[in-house]
DNA sequence: GTAATACTTGACTATTTTAGTCGGGTATAT
DNA sequence: ATATACCCGACTAAAATAGTCAAGTATTAC
């Protein structure tokens, strides 16, 4: 089970934004620079953000990215849906209530999965943006 | 974030297997036969399993493996240990206690991710193969 | 008005991981 | 003997990941 860099670096980077004046446009270069991140893929990633909702952008000189609620507001989950990120635990459909690949009833450990994404989709739901920055021994 | 078909095919055998009397061998066969799951695959799988003392074999014609413990005893944790499946969240070094990737600081969503995989970890901490089975709308 | 900055977008690619398969064993019950 | 069933390392196709590349467009500063 691994996180992927996607929807970490997405997290890392908008956690990077809400330390920043909040109206203050921000350039993905400097979050690059910052965070140690590749800035063609933040590009890539914040295109996502912002299809989602989740930033703005400013075009041209002294442009950015501008978060677009507060970050108190910013569930993870949102961050993750954005950028295609499911918790993804059970190999049969879900959407096939009873069977499970075909069989009459459901595999022997489909609740089980069922449990575990619920629960750690929790995870991501009951976090903001702005807990990440209560954190006292963060520096950078 | 995905769980692997190896970890999941473990704990689908081991469920399966749970099923029947305690000290029968039951053959990889018969489980491949009933959870749909590749005889070679489940071999490999098995290996694991049997390292790590979670069952042991019996060679030879009748012969198969049996469930070293109680289920009761039996946590997951424990299977997906065996199958070197470990939740990893973060990309930097967990060791670097106060350094990520060579900076000084511990990187902004440090604390995050490893709060994440504990919260995961625990689930499987707690969960042992015998919750499994106590299941009521469950059929095969 | 032109240069520089910074977002926009789709396509492309190397690497890694996953999900298995293959082949050739060994042990044991009947 | 022979069939059954575990044992084990090596291999491989396919998918996913983690980016890069190229070719833009919009805006501001000068």
């Amino acid at each position: 089970m691994k996180l992927n860099t996607k929807s970490r670096y997405a997290v890392m980077a908008l956690a990077d934004m809400s330390k920043f004046p909040l109206n203050d446009p921000i350039s993905l270069r400097d979050i690059s620079l910052r965070q140690s991140i590749s800035l063609l893929y933040l590009e890539q990633i914040f295109l996502k953000l912002k299809k989602n909702d989740i930033v703005k952008s400013v075009r041209g000189t002294n442009g950015g990215y501008v978060l677009k609620r507060d970050p108190k507001s910013i569930k993870l989950s949102e961050i993750f849906q954005a950028l295609d990120q499911k918790v993804k635990t059970v190999g049969c459909k879900k959407e096939s209530k009873k069977g499970c690949n075909g069989k009459l009833a459901k595999c022997i450990t489909h609740e089980l999965w069922d449990e575990l994404e619920v629960y750690i989709n929790n995870f991501f739901e009951n976090k903001s943006l702005n807990d990440l920055l209560i954190n006292k021994n963060r520096i950078n």
